[in-house]
DNA sequence: GGGGTCTCAG
DNA sequence: CTGAGACCCC
């Protein structure tokens, strides 16, 4: 079983580029954020004709937007609300006995003091939230993948520059330390490192602001693929498609992350 | 001598299609329309660099401007403004003893009232001042060339529907009984009409809004190059490069115009 | 730098 | 439909 997610920065805008992706990497279930789109408009017909006939799609205009798409029957979906709006961060299904979760953390702007910054306050609340809600509501005994942009770069070897990024939003003390208490409410494993050492440098996204995003290389991990423990025996890769931020025309500033399961 | 006249809607847009296009017209002097630039971030330079060193440009931000490029030296440049604004609708400049006028007149808006429609009425306006300009400032004696969009259809068959246009801005009877008193002034000759009888349908503009502008083939002759009576004896070919609407990517909505003169 | 939206204009 | 620009967000 393969899962694959990506930030898609606008499903309208990138349909071919997700259909290449598609055909490359040939993946069971596709979670996709920032689609960028309401329900209506989502293109689910040309994913449907392509084999991806079962989706769970939560979009609005303009911002964020996720979604699942399956070529497995799903069942149990749903849509989440979290920090009292309704901004479409997180859709979550069952397949082949797996529960799925897609999700959008929010940025979080640029100033990281919560006092000042209400997008870096909201992002504190929802990471909060979540961190309350996993225990009361799921069991670590479930089999379940967390897939999505959660905008934070957890490790020293997930930003390009530990020290310089220390003060920046996605890779302050603050964010890693409540995305560690997320990790820890189900014993959450960060699949991608299972396969590349903490000390190597790992990123999945780069700034579109770069001249030159391979030159600079100044990227951040920031999107994941998480399991719960009963997964653990099943995980065969978790790959991060780097070259996917160089795929023509007009790329995304996220590359795609897979994971292969074996079931 | 070779004289091209182009709307080229965005002369940053579609700088590329522009160089195409001299590659395969070698005009001596080229008259642009809704540049939409302002001067200092006109790309006057790769056209220096193409040999068009010799310039009046007049741009404003997002509406409008104008420009003749030259590779012939320019002398007695000018900016002409009308209407009491200065929207950039008027350059002229003499290249090899002919005064050449590159002209934006107003499009005129929707609908054809000036008491309702401010747009038309200036349009109208406009050609009313110019009418009374060219005798006064001009002689017919003198060799002249004015090329731009004039978006007037004059003839039945500068429309695709004489009897469908009739009501519509560009083709209503003052605005063509307008535009024929404008040409009365220093009688200016119509060249695209001296090589293409008046019987025959000519379009030098086919709208975005059409499916297949091709198939539809709804266009209208907005574009014109007029001579003064001195360079009759000169024309030698004026023609309307229709296939430039097809151009990848992005093709302007209205097409170049050329004319050649025996000089 | 580049998505999205809207408005103005053609 | 398609420019430009203003604004929002990443």
């Amino acid at each position: 079983m393969r899962i694959l997610t990506w930030n898609i920065n606008s499903v309208r805008l990138r349909i071919d580029l997700l259909m290449r992706l598609i055909d490359e990497t040939d993946p069971d279930v596709i979670c996709l954020q920032e689609t960028k789109v309401v329900d209506d408009a989502f293109p689910a017909k040309p994913l449907a004709e392509r084999g991806y006939a079962h989706s769970v799609i939560s979009g609005q205009k303009s911002y964020n937007g996720v979604a699942i798409l399956s070529r497995l029957p799903l069942t149990a979906t749903g849509v989440k609300d979290w920090c009292g709006r309704s901004d479409c961060r997180h859709v979550f299904a069952t397949a082949a006995g797996v529960e799925v979760h897609c999700l959008y953390i929010p940025a979080g702007g640029d100033e990281p003091d919560p006092a000042i910054n209400d997008k870096f306050a909201h992002k504190l609340q929802f990471l909060d939230e979540m961190t309350g809600w996993w225990p009361t509501a799921r069991s670590a005994k479930q089999p379940m993948v967390l897939a999505g942009d959660l905008n934070i770069a957890p490790l020293e070897h997930d930003v390009w520059s530990h020290t310089q990024l220390l003060g920046v939003v996605s890779h302050t003390p603050i964010e890693v330390e409540k995305l560690a208490a997320l990790r820890r409410t189900l014993g959450w494993i960060d699949t991608a490192r299972r396969f590349v050492p903490s000390e190597e440098k790992l990123y999945s996204w780069w700034s579109y602001r770069a001249r030159d995003w391979q030159a600079s290389n100044r990227g951040r991990r920031l999107d994941h693929i998480w399991v719960t423990p009963p997964l653990e025996d099943s995980l065969r890769a978790c790959s991060i498609l780097r070259a996917v931020r160089g795929w023509e025309p007009k790329p995304s500033d996220h590359v795609p992350v897979i994971l292969e399961l074996a079931r």
